[in-house]
DNA sequence: GTTCTGTGTCATCCC
DNA sequence: TAGGGATGACACAGA
């Protein structure tokens, strides 16, 4: 299918290119949707996809009906429909993306008038396009306006049926009113071609004998009965002329040809003729009130920078912004301007100084690009003027040219002072050059931020920041520690179940202190100490961390390493024993003290006071006891406190982190927000230039900028008015605020 | 031998 | 008021 389809299209393609170079224009639309709809939907595929080409999509679209696409009017049909859409598509602002457009240009080989079709075209399926290839101009010439405009008719299906002259004026009359009844029934055209084809078909069965030849005048009168419009209620034919929308279109930019418009309403038909005039000024004030907040932002001026900027330009280069960022409309503009968005396009004028913000009645004026005065083309109470802040565009002059202050350049300037403010603000801000050259490469990855935090506290191992993260909780209060002490009151008490065990033992083994850390920590406690290394900050320390071990853990773990066992000497065993020990634990030991140093230390009150009294100690015992107690109790407190420490410094580090990333891409943004209004005001300066420069008065010269501008009407049209009337107007709009403010 | 780091301990404050 | 948590300061041990 897929073959076929490439194949078919592919050949059709190359066939109408090759009738087109030998003038012969070639309706590949008509020829798809009348002659065979299946191999119109093999090509261009379902009725959907059979839109996206402009070339279509204009024929399929009540604004494109009735103008044939190699006209010549489609140029300027075109170009107001461009600028339109591109007007409509500002307040949605949307970077261009790259369009290509292919055109099978036709040259009408005896210089027809524009608006009309010569006959030189055919419908492939007719054959009687050969006959119009050897003789285009030989044809019936009174109908060759008629006939570009029947194929615009065949379009919609209104075509008149072919006049046959072995058919009967009934069934003639019959298939017009059937006709009629599908197009009032709005009968789609392929449906209607289709059915109207069987029907030919039929028809022609039946009078084949009547020879070809009468087919052939069947088929020369129908081309005749297209250039009539059929209205589908009273079924009267006219002939047909330009659409409504294609006349304002033509009027609305006037060829040197024509004299234009009256000057009141000279875009109007433009901007209205295809759309209501309620939505175009819903746009126009939509393109307004963004214009209008864009006069915040502007601080300074530097055209140059921000126009001549290269496409690698430090912005695209350092911030990799996407080309088609779309600008949020809930930004704030306000004081932003509109520069001279391009180098041979500097616009302003003395009376754009202090310009007020105006509403509905803002006057637009735009020079065209062909003039030589273009910093006087913009009134006071012009569209520029709305979009460049009134103390950047007091300095122009008609002559003056290219050297004004461009309020988009203040723009880009200040994105671009950002840009290069970063380094220096990362490092006033305590960014080691480092950082701050992360901080620019993440303009450039967009994948945060990613800090070298290895000079840092947090630097030390995640287990070590996971960890203290993970007791930062349970230190926040005293709860931490006294679930520490009873936790370690449990946990040392493994191998103490019963105040039974022997002094001895306990002499001999020694005070059990705790460990709070390790147990927090690791939780393996009564694992070799070469385990320890997980903690990575205490790997190197040699301490006693054995507080909380039970005697017989203990054993295991005091055990010596094996190197040490094979010297194994009972002797070096006890001395491994007692550096094990704390200087607490070598005091109780000393003092004969009856329990361990983890009972005197992890008990609650009550129990230890309880277990002082089982026993019988002496003074010094129980100071001792007392003191190892309160030892004991202070270390784990500053054990948690140091971690809480830790905590701290770690939490802290944190927020910073987060704070430098969110700083960072709220910079970020704000370019991109930047980039994206600067190519908006491009595009909106651009429009009015565009239009500006197509405008012509009677004699088909261009207005000048200096004496005309542009205005936007509160009706949603937008005028062509003198200068000095924009002048007054604007400063009119201009007192408005300041009788406000007083 | 010096420095750094982790730990223990003391003093003190506070609840 | 005693007990105990919190913390700064200091000392010490080990790398």
């Amino acid at each position: 299918m897929l073959s076929l389809k490439k194949y078919l299209t592919e050949g059709l393609l190359q066939f109408t290119i090759l009738l087109s170079l030998i003038g012969v224009r070639v309706d590949v639309d008509t020829y798809l949707t009348s002659q065979l709809p299946p191999l119109r939907e093999i090509i261009l595929g379902p009725s959907s996809a059979y839109t996206q080409t402009q070339f279509h999509n204009l024929r399929n679209t009540l604004d494109g009906y009735g103008i044939h696409p190699k006209s010549i009017d489609l140029d300027n049909y075109f170009t107001a429909r461009r600028l339109l859409s591109q007007v409509r598509a500002l307040d949605r602002f949307q970077v261009p993306t790259t369009e290509v457009n292919a055109w099978l240009v036709h040259r009408d080989p005896e210089g027809s008038v524009s608006g009309s079709q010569p006959n030189s075209g055919l419908a492939l399926e007719s054959s009687s396009g050969l006959q119009d290839v050897t003789g285009p101009d030989n044809g019936v010439r009174e109908s060759e306006t008629e006939q570009g405009f029947g194929e615009d008719l065949e379009d919609l299906g209104a075509v008149a049926p072919p006049v046959s002259g072995d058919l009967t004026k009934e069934d003639i009359d019959l298939i017009d009113i059937l006709w009629r009844q599908d197009i009032d029934l709005g009968a789609g055209r392929e449906v209607f071609d289709y059915s109207h084809r069987q029907k030919e078909q039929d028809v022609e069965k039946e009078l084949r004998d009547g020879g070809e030849q009468d087919t052939w005048a069947g088929e020369g009168a129908e081309a005749l009965a297209r250039n009539l419009l059929v209205d589908g209620e009273t079924g009267e034919s006219f002939p047909a002329q330009f659409p409504a929308d294609i006349s304002s279109i033509t009027e609305a930019v006037p060829s040197e040809s024509e004299p234009p418009a009256l000057q009141n309403n000279l875009l109007s038909p433009l901007l209205t003729g295809t759309e209501s005039p309620f939505d175009l000024e819903q746009q126009w004030q939509d393109l307004m009130s963004i214009m209008e907040m864009q006069a915040m932002e502007v601080n300074t001026s530097a055209s140059e920078i921000l126009y001549s900027a290269p496409p690698g330009d430090p912005l695209s280069t350092n911030y990799s912004l996407a080309p088609n960022t779309p600008i949020n409309q809930n930004v704030s503009l306000h004081q932003a301007s509109l520069g001279g968005c391009s180098q041979d396009f500097l616009l302003f004028s003395p009376e754009v100084e202090s310009l007020p913000v105006a509403s509905s009645s803002t006057l637009l004026p735009l020079a065209p690009s062909n003039s030589t005065s273009l910093n006087s083309t913009f009134g006071s109470t012009n569209l520029t003027g709305l979009f460049f802040p009134p103390q950047l565009n007091g300095t122009a002059n008609d002559t003056a040219g290219p050297e004004l202050p461009d309020p988009l350049g203040g723009l880009l300037d200040e994105a671009m002072l950002d840009e290069i403010s970063l380094m220096d603000l990362a490092i006033e801000e305590g960014f080691n050059p480092v950082q701050a050259s992360q901080l620019e490469e993440e303009f450039d990855s967009d994948s945060g931020l990613s800090l070298d935090s290895s000079h840092s506290p947090s630097s030390l191992s995640s287990s070590e920041g996971s960890s203290s993260s993970s007791s930062s909780s349970s230190s926040s209060s005293s709860s931490a520690s006294s679930s520490a002490s009873s936790s370690f009151s449990e946990e040392g008490a493994v191998g103490y179940s019963s105040d039974s065990e022997t002094l001895d033992l306990e002499e001999a083994e020694g005070a059990v202190g705790y460990q709070p850390e390790y147990s927090k920590f690791c939780r393996m406690s009564y694992q070799d100490p070469a385990q320890l290394s997980c903690l990575p900050y205490l790997e190197h320390v040699g301490h006693n961390h054995t507080y909380n071990m039970a005697p017989s853990a203990l054993d295991s773990a005091d055990l010596p390493p094996p190197s040490a066992l094979k010297k194994g000497s009972k002797e070096k065993q006890a001395d491994f024993l007692d550096k094990q020990m704390s200087r607490d634990e070598h005091r109780a030991r000393a003092m004969k003290i009856p329990f361990t140093n983890d009972k005197i230390i992890n008990l609650p009150v009550e129990e230890f006071n309880e277990l002082l009294s089982k026993y019988q100690l002496s003074e010094a015992q129980l100071s001792l006891i007392r003191d190892i107690r309160r030892r004991g109790k202070n270390k784990m407190a500053a054990q948690n406190c140091r971690k809480r420490k830790l905590d701290t410094i770690l939490n802290l580090e944190r927020d910073v982190e987060d704070l430098q990333r969110d700083k960072a891409r709220l910079l970020r943004e704000k370019v991109e927000f930047l980039r994206s209004l600067r190519q908006m005001k491009q595009k909106v300066q651009s429009l009015y230039q565009e239009v500006f420069g197509r405008l012509r008065d009677e004699n088909g010269r261009p207005y000048s900028p200096s004496q005309y501008a542009l205005q936007y009407a509160g009706d949603g049209s937008v005028l062509l008015i003198p200068r000095t009337m924009a002048d007054q107007q604007a400063r009119r709009q201009e007192r408005k605020p300041k009788d406000r403010r007083k």
